[in-house]
RNA sequence: UGGGGAUUAGUCCAGUGGUAGGACGCCUGACUCUGGAUCAGGAAGCGGAGGUUCGAACCCUCCAUCCCCAGCCA
């Protein structure tokens, strides 16, 4: 047994440590509470993960909770998008789903009866004239002129906002608690807000909103959630959620913070992933270069990956940036087990054969999984013409170049074994635009009789069997690790990879490939896992590179020159 | 300069007084009809300084560095 086998991260210590004190009487109740404004990206994924699986290695339940309090900015369009991920990933709320907006009649209850004990206050000043009241890091806040309102004065104005007799900005209701406090949002925080605007589900019933503090824990505390698990941004909030529960006297939930994720070559704030959007660096939520779950999905991750990923990386309060590679590792694990082996040329190189007979047509069985043998064989053609990968011949070949090149031998995976003669070149650009070969009838199936040795295998299509197709080769969409290093007065965006999206438009893939339906997987031997694009058809298939295979030749070379 | 957090290999995570461990990445080698996979081996770390102790990554003190907070966003 290992170490990871034993060893349990701070969060599930804490929930074992409660369950031990009997702290929620054995209960564990999670939530995943986003807000309905963006796609969940892989960052969510974690918080998904560890919400919903904390909820089943306890024994517990995980509700799915939008935290819908600002009309201005949310949609259902992402509310079924949520769903539909977080159902993706594999975890199910039951009928565990709700609303923050579900409690705004609750909540309404909740600041009457602050107001009722003296601890809110209706407030008149601007926005601009709150912020200049607060204060600043090293210096205390003033105190409202409207903070002495008489409870009356206080229910009766209230009463008047939810009637919707002011206009925006023009009253707040506000939390009344220190404003020397050190830490600012103590400073009398705003708990209501005046927005005439329709919410996605409660439409017009309501002219004014709580904000997030006055409207998540006390949700938290509705659903008797246990353990109320966020990001460390929240922490400085930590004390305010105590002092709503604690004046309120309702359910206290236990707000307990974790180090939100982040990843090298990409960025995961919701911010720049719509700046992405905007900016026309990638093409939508789903693009395969987005971070999201929608885009990983589109790209060919699967849900047990992205798990896997999520465990790998464990949770802790120390900020992370985790390497790449380890994301692509998980993938490529899981990956590796299921995909049936296909051959496709993304860049082909016509090989004619010229010793094999011009309408000759032969089946070569090739197996479909090394790892599984469940997986069976099938069959692909081979005759006089097929294509090999450009990349796999070299008419002046590097040192430790196992592949074709001029008198150089080489196998057809399954197939026969080849040797190049000669090559044919473009008169005008010079470059090599067909081979010249032979082969030898004694290999077939891809093994000679004298077992000579022949280090290159390559991967081939034939001509008269090939399917053309797309195919669109994806790469990191930031060069660097971190896209925040850049040169004084750069900005992020500088460092966004121009080639994140290569199109092959001329791939050859095997025979039976452009009956491939969307979402379907495979590796193309040799070069990476693919899958099928939303964009396929039989007619033009499309296939999106997921992951390369690792190339310790690609790596070898690029270090020798 | 206020408050809240954090600091263990390149990266992520364990280790909470008794020889510092795993994973990814990296480097070697073996094997191979995928330069894939697999297998074997290797390099690489406790931010710093004091103190307590027989013994400190762990306890105490001081220092340094990094992150978060001044939305009527979440």
């Amino acid at each position: 047994m290992t170490q990871a086998d034993t060893s349990v991260d701070f969060l599930r210590g804490i929930i074992a440590d409660d369950n031990r004190t009997g702290k929620f009487g054995g209960r564990v109740v999670t939530r995943f509470p986003p807000e309905p404004n963006g796609y969940l990206h892989i960052g969510h994924a974690k918080s998904v993960c560890l919400n919903f699986g904390i909820a089943e290695e306890f024994g517990g339940v995980c509700h799915l909770r939008f935290d819908d309090t600002n009309p201005s900015r949310e949609e259902m369009e992402y509310v079924n998008s949520i769903q539909e991920d977080v159902r993706w990933l594999g975890f199910d709320w039951g009928e565990n789903l709700f609303f923050a907006s579900d409690y705004f009649d609750q909540l309404y209850e909740y600041a009457i009866k602050l107001i009722e004990s003296g601890k809110a206050f209706v407030c008149d000043l601007s926005a601009d004239e709150v912020r200049d009241y607060r204060g600043s890091l090293v210096e205390p806040g003033k105190e409202s002129p409207y903070r002495n309102r008489s409870i009356e004065e206080n229910l009766s104005l209230f009463r008047g906002m939810r009637a919707g007799d002011f206009g925006e900005g023009e009253h707040t209701l506000r939390a009344k608690i220190d404003m020397a406090a050190p830490n600012l949002n103590l400073r009398d925080p705003v708990i209501y807000r005046i927005l005439k605007q329709a919410h996605h589900r409660t439409r017009d019933e309501w002219p004014i909103y709580p904000m997030y503090d006055f409207a998540h824990g006390q949700s938290d505390s509705i659903e008797h959630v246990t353990h109320s698990v966020c990001t460390l941004e929240f922490e400085d909030h930590r004390p305010l959620y105590d002092w709503f529960l604690d004046e309120l006297d309702i359910y206290h939930s236990q707000q307990i913070e974790f180090a939100r994720l982040n990843i090298t070559h990409t960025v995961l704030s919701k911010r720049r992933l719509i700046e992405l959007l905007n900016g026309g660096y990638v093409t939508a939520w789903d693009d395969p270069r987005m971070p999201t779950i929608s885009g990983l999905r589109r790209r060919g991750y699967t849900p047990e990956a992205l798990r896997n990923f999520c465990d790998r990386i464990s949770v802790a309060r120390r900020d992370n940036t985790v390497d790449i590679a380890l994301l692509e590792h998980t993938l490529r694990d899981d990956l590796n087990q299921k995909s049936p082996r296909v051959m496709g040329v993304l860049d082909p190189l016509k090989v004619v054969i010229e010793n094999y007979p011009e309408d000759k047509v032969e089946d070569i069985i090739s197996t479909n999984n090394p790892e599984d043998p469940s997986m069976g064989e099938r069959n692909v053609s081979f005759s006089r013409v097929v294509y090999i990968e450009k990349d796999d011949f070299r008419e002046i070949p590097p040192p430790k170049f196992y592949r074709l090149s001029p008198g150089k031998e080489v196998r057809l995976k399954d197939a026969y074994y080849i040797t190049c003669n000669s090559v044919v070149k473009d008169e005008i650009t010079g470059e090599v635009v067909e081979l010249r070969c032979t082969y030898d009838p004694d290999t077939f199936g891809g093994t000679s009789a004298d077992g000579r040795k022949v280090r290159g295998t390559s991967h081939w299509v034939s001509e008269e069997s090939a399917v053309d197709a797309e195919v669109r080769v994806y790469d990191h969409l930031f060069t660097t690790e971190y896209p925040d290093d850049v040169e004084d007065g750069g900005d992020w965006k500088d460092n966004i990879n121009p080639d994140s999206l290569v199109v092959m438009k001329n791939a050859k893939l095997e025979r039976g490939l452009n009956h491939a339906k969307p979402g379907e997987r495979f590796q193309f031997l040799r070069q990476g896992y693919f899958c099928v694009d939303k964009d396929s058809t039989p007619e033009s298939p499309v296939f999106n590179r997921t992951v390369p295979l690792r190339d310790t030749w690609a790596r070898f070379a690029r270090s020798n020159t």
